[in-house]
RNA sequence: GGGGGCGUGGCGAAGCAGGUUAUCGCGCCGGCCUGUCAAGCCGGAGAUCGCGGGUUCAAGUCCCGUCGCUCCCGCCA
C-alpha cells in the first residue's frame, strides 16, 4: 500500500522511506526507534541555525519533527515526513522524529489570514468566521466540531437502542402550516416553496403510518432577524417523535435517558475536548435530579429571585432558574412543562382551558429543547384550528394524518449548536456551526 | 421590530480635553544561533485610521450620515 505518492513516481534513494505506511501521530509511541513515516501540516517552526524543530500536526495530534538545517517551507504547509521515532525529554511530549527525508506535498502561502498556532481567545468571532476555512484548521477551534460529532453519534446510537428509527424529510415545504413569519421562501420551478423550520408534520405524519418512534437530524431554518448569541437562521434539530406516551412527562424521562447517554459518552470520548475548553458535562446521576417545574412555579423562582415580580421567562429568567436549580439541585438545567396555551402552537395537546401538555429545557442558562404532546384525536384537532383561526385547506395534508386514526404522541427537538454551545460554555452558538448562517453571512 | 457598544498594518490592541514622522504585542521578510517549548537576539517591510460629508488654520480624535461587526430586549432550538 502505497497510499500517498503517485504509482509511477520515478524510482529514487528514498524509496525506502517512501515504502513506509503513513503511521499517525497519536500511534508513534508505539513504533519507538523505528522508522516510520507520517504526514500533516506544519503547526509550528522553530529554527536554530543549523537546526530546526517542525511542530507537525495531522489528525491525531501533534509531533515534533527535527530537522538538520532550515525549514524550506512555511507554516500550514502539508508535508509528508520519514525518519526515525525517539524519546527525549527535551521534545513536547517526550517524543520526536529525527527526519531523513521530507516531501512537501503542498506549499502554504505566506498571509495566513488567521493565526493557526495560537490561542483562538485573542480573535474576534468575526475574524474567526470571515475566515472560517483557515480558523477551522485551529486545533482548539477544529475540537468543537469533533465533539459535536459525538453528540450525534451518541444521540441517534441512544435512540436506536429505544426502537427508534431514522428519518429524513423534505426540507422544502408547499404550504406555510405553521403561520406566516419565520420561513424562508425559495423559488421552485414556477412557483414558490419554503424552507422548512421544523419537521413536525412529518415526524408526525411517520407516527401515524406505524412506525411509531422516530427521530430525525437535520436542518432547521428560521427567517428571523434575530441577532443573538443563541440564534442562527440555519441549525441542525435532534427531533423526536414517540407514540403511546401519556403526557408530556413521559418526554422529559426520555430527554433525560438521551442526555444521560450524550454526557456519558462526551465524558468517556471527549475528555481532551473538554479540557481544551475547560469545560465539563454534568454527573450522569446528576441528570436524574434535573428539576421539573410548571410555567407557573417557574415564574415565582424567577420572581424571588430576581427580585421582582416577573409574568415571562425571559433570557434572564432562564438563567436565573439554572443558577437556582445549580445551588438547590446540583444541576444547571430544569424542566418547565405546562406552558401556556396561547405560548404554544396549535397542535399541542391542551391540559386543561388554559395549559398545555408541554415542556422546554434549559441548560446552562439557555432554552436547548422545546417539545410537547401533540392532539391525536381528529375533533380535538378541529376545535384547536378553530380556535387559532386557522384554515382547514392550508392544513388539510396535516388534518389527514389524524382522520384515519393516529395515537397518542409527542416529541421535542433540542438544537444541536446550542447544545454544543452550552456544553462547551461557548460565548457564542456560530461558534458552534461549521459554517454559520446568519442575518447578513452566508459565506464561506 | 426596539436599544447599547465598537470599526486604527494580516491578527489583537493603545492613541480620542483636535496639533508635526500614528504606537505596542503577535505574525511576516532578512541575518545570527545544534535542543527549541508562545525560543532568543539584531535588522526590515507592511495602515490613504470602514466609507461619505461637515466643523476647523489643523480631524484617527469633534458632528452628521452610511456600511459593517458585536451585545442586550422581543421571538425562538
Amino acid at each position: 500500500m502505497f497510499p500517498f505518492w503517485p504509482r509511477n513516481r520515478m524510482k529514487t534513494c528514498y524509496d525506502l522511506w517512501r515504502s513506509l505506511v503513513r503511521t499517525l501521530i497519536s500511534e508513534l509511541k508505539e513504533h519507538l526507534g523505528r522508522q516510520v513515516s507520517v504526514c500533516g501540516w506544519v503547526h509550528r517552526i522553530r529554527e536554530l541555525g543549523k537546526i530546526s524543530f517542525v511542530l507537525l500536526r495531522d489528525r491525531s495530534g501533534l509531533i515534533q519533527l527535527v530537522l538538520d538545517g532550515k525549514a524550506d517551507f512555511p507554516v500550514e504547509s502539508v508535508i509528508s515526513a520519514a525518519g526515525t521515532v525517539s524519546e527525549n525529554e527535551k521534545a513536547p511530549g517526550g517524543l520526536e522524529i529525527h527526519v531523513a527525508e521530507i516531501e512537501l506535498m503542498a506549499r502554504a502561502a505566506l498571509d495566513l489570514p488567521v493565526p493557526v498556532n495560537q490561542d483562538p481567545d485573542k480573535l474576534s468571532l468575526d475574524a474567526i468566521l470571515e475566515h472560517r476555512i483557515i480558523s477551522l484548521r485551529n486545533p482548539k477551534i477544529l475540537s468543537i466540531f469533533r465533539l459535536q460529532s459525538n453528540i450525534l453519534k451518541f444521540f441517534a446510537t441512544h435512540m436506536r437502542s429505544e426502537g427508534f428509527t431514522e428519518i429524513k424529510t423534505s426540507k422544502l415545504i408547499g404550504t406555510e402550516t405553521e403561520g406566516g413569519t419565520g420561513l424562508f421562501s425559495v423559488d421552485y420551478f414556477d412557483s414558490r416553496v419554503y424552507l422548512a423550520q421544523s419537521p413536525q408534520f412529518y415526524k408526525q405524519a411517520m407516527i401515524s403510518s406505524g412506525l411509531e418512534r422516530v427521530f430525525e437530524i437535520g436542518h432547521a431554518y428560521r427567517a428571523e432577524k434575530h441577532e443573538t448569541p443563541r440564534h442562527l437562521n440555519e441549525y441542525v434539530s435532534l427531533d423526536v417523535e414517540m407514540a403511546f406516551i401519556h403526557s408530556e412527562q413521559d418526554l422529559m424521562d426520555l430527554e433525560v435517558r438521551i442526555l444521560k447517554t450524550i454526557f456519558k459518552g462526551l465524558a468517556e470520548e471527549n475528555r481532551e475536548e473538554l479540557e481544551i475548553w475547560n469545560a465539563s458535562v454534568p454527573g450522569i446521576d446528576l441528570v436524574d435530579q434535573i428539576p421539573r417545574m410548571t410555567h407557573d412555579r417557574a415564574r415565582e423562582i424567577i420572581s424571588i429571585e430576581g427580585g421582582r415580580k416577573v409574568y415571562e421567562i425571559n433570557p434572564e429568567g432562564e438563567r436565573l432558574l439554572c443558577d437556582w436549580a445549580l445551588r438547590e439541585h446540583g444541576i444547571e438545567a430544569v424542566f418547565v412543562y405546562s406552558f401556556p396555551r396561547k405560548k404554544r402552537p396549535f397542535y399541542t395537546y391542551p391540559l386543561d382551558q388554559r395549559s398545555t401538555m408541554s415542556f422546554d429545557c434549559l441548560f446552562r442558562g439557555l432554552e436547548i429543547t422545546t417539545g410537547g404532546r401533540r392532539i391525536n384525536e381528529y375533533s380535538m384537532l378541529m376545535d384547536s384550528i378553530a380556535r387559532f383561526s386557522l384554515s382547514h385547506e392550508s392544513l388539510s395534508d396535516y388534518i389527514q394524518i389524524f382522520k384515519y386514526g393516529c395515537p397518542p404522541h409527542g416529541g421535542f427537538a433540542i438544537g444541536l449548536e446550542r447544545l454544543t454551545q452550552k456544553i462547551l460554555s461557548l460565548a457564542n452558538v456560530k461558534e458552534a456551526s461549521l459554517f454559520p448562517r446568519d442575518r447578513r453571512r452566508v459565506r464561506p
